[in-house]
DNA sequence: GATGAATGAGTTTTCATTCAT
DNA sequence: GATGAATGAAAACTCATTCAT
């Protein structure tokens, strides 16, 4: 959005930016957010103890930052899948479905960034801003997909069944996140992915089966 | 387990290990893991700085304890519910469902206490290994009542259908927590038994229906 | 005192300068000497932070050109009322004591800039320096209107008495503005002049009533 | 005031807490209130850093103690004058003159701590209230004095004299205070006691004169 | 002359742990 | 067993100064 100076010196403070930002979620991937410090931070970007405060006011700035780019990273990757899904409304929900549980949506990285975040929504609103990344984009999606089907299906009120699919689908995801963020070792994410199609393809019979799991 | 000492010293020393532990659970709750300092926690609990070193060898120590504290507390609130479910798979299933998110289990303090641990349990094995609830006790009970429930229903592959049930039950609930957690205000215990049950509905048409959210 | 040279690079220059040195006065008046941050000075004058290494060689550099400008400002305020005095040696007197006390002269930002500037002056001799505004000019002219009046009242010892009567003027004056710094609300302009009118008449009955407070 | 626990560990405490105060007060009097760092008062006082939190819960904790205390010497020393003064009022105003002025109690010790705390009294309230020496109680004591001095006289308006007395013997006390940070040099004792029995033996010509200076 | 991003030494504060009582 | 004063490493933050542009 911010209008790009084109000077040198605004390149580098922003590449500067950057460099914290990826080196504070490093950190907390790494190390744990608890023991993310300044130090820690900027031995990681190799930049100067001042510049955090200088560019976000402090840690806790850059926290907040930090969560909005992994947010934004998290919708970046996700996008992908849905521009390949074309518009049958059982290949946008496939799409959700095999993106967020695909090794580049749900990696160790990404759980250890959100559960590490989420620890401290309850006690900062800045954060717990961020740290819903199913949020309402995705419902929007989601819900539109599953009242298409649900009226080609015949259900009876099919926009209250398409509210409980869509609310149901994304809790099972997170579900799933937990139990990789738990499990690392043991989860499978194509068991995971055909756990979900299971509940589609019960609910919808006539657009899901076992096989939509990618 | 060792033997109680009934001497007053004794049971005093116990009163003041619960004190602690649960005032460190109250100190999570309200102001989350990160302020959770060794001086807070003995402010609330009234006792002294020492006592934690003498009782759990250190913070780290009354954390592992907290933890575990906060595990008995969840499946004592849960077992509440089994007890009076009786022996058909399906009523040990509600039970299971209708339990987990009650509010005398799915809890604003539950939930703070089960996301600060895990922002932590990436890199502290000891509460990782305490910070899954929904653990093998829990799964073993709903394997067995799904099971049985697809035996009785004549599907193909019960033993795998019953495994899919299970994990998926239990990821839907994780993710009704984490809608908890991060949607407080508008979270409805209704509408998220009575997905669950939509669920359940659809894979086991026979068993379950949505009148079975309590 | 360099010649001007008249272009506008120079003037704008100088602008700069001032509004640098009002900018540190107006800091240390509302927020105090210590809070008064190269960034806050900048802020409040709207110019660089390379500017004040620029014109004064540093934050330092730039004090002690405030020190400056505030002992100037006292002096053009306090000469007001000198002009307007005439010759009479106790309307001299007279002009110094009600001047130096009008709201013009002692204001609350008079008396925060001095005070802030003593606390800082045992240490830095070049503060020291200028921090004494009732200095060798106030001193003199008052000997020689004392040491008049003295001679007029045919008193003995006549320069001992007018370095007595002038170094115990200064002092009153000097107590009094101590006095609206520790009690700015209940400090009233009226009494003191009255005070130091009630001394001055004390000591030269034929020059000083209580009436010569304006 | 404090109840005295005589435990050895309480005394100890209570010691610590006098060093840092000394401490601190030696510091501010030898490099100043702005070098004055918490460094520079543990290197003095030989303690650990985290005392000065753990007695007065910061910095600024301790800088109000050490006003505070700083006001009690003050008191202290002077009151070893008031004590010899015995009880005509003459004598009381002439202990308050010479103690006030006296090289213990108008030392370059006390006076830069004086100035060092205003210099702060503007924006800190707590530093305000403790940095008025010459308060209430040495305002009441020269009033009485000074009136019973102005009804013996036969004076008319006896306590209007009396009031305006002592605000112009405080005023004059503390000029000289003043004087005496700006040339601690040339800065005679002797010629400012004679200075202020000159205006006091012009205002009450049968009770003081220029012998009453010590 | 002017700018402001960058620096890093130095500041205050925090806090788990220790240990004499 | 219990206490709480003491410790000091490490935390976050401040800020005058520098210097490439």
């Amino acid at each position: 959005m911010a209008l790009k100076n084109n000077s040198k010196r605004k390149k580098q403070a922003d590449l500067n930016r950057r460099a914290l930002i990826e080196a504070t979620l490093d950190s907390i991937v790494e190390i744990g957010i608890a023991q993310t410090s300044v130090s820690e931070i900027i031995k990681r970007a190799g930049l100067s103890r001042g510049m955090i405060h200088l560019h976000f006011g402090g840690k806790d700035g850059l926290f907040v930052s930090a969560v909005k780019r992994a947010g934004e990273t998290y919708y970046n990757n996700l996008n992908r899948f849905l521009e390949k899904a074309g518009t049958p409304p059982q290949a946008r929900v496939a799409a959700v479905v095999n993106g967020d549980l695909d090794e580049t949506v749900l990696s160790n990285r990404a759980v250890s960034i959100w559960y590490a975040f989420r620890g401290e929504a309850r006690e900062r609103k800045t954060i717990a801003e961020y740290s819903d990344t199913r949020d309402e984009r995705l419902n929007t999606l989601l819900f539109r997909a599953f009242r298409e089907i649900a009226e080609t299906e015949g259900l009876d009120e099919p926009a209250t069944v398409a509210r409980d699919a869509t609310h149901g689908t994304l809790a099972l995801l997170e579900g799933m996140w937990t139990d990789f963020l738990i499990h690392p070792d043991s989860f499978d994410r194509a068991v995971a992915k055909r756990i979900v199609f299971r509940f589609l393809a019960a609910m919808f019979s006539a657009h899901f089966d076992l096989m939509g799991a990618k």
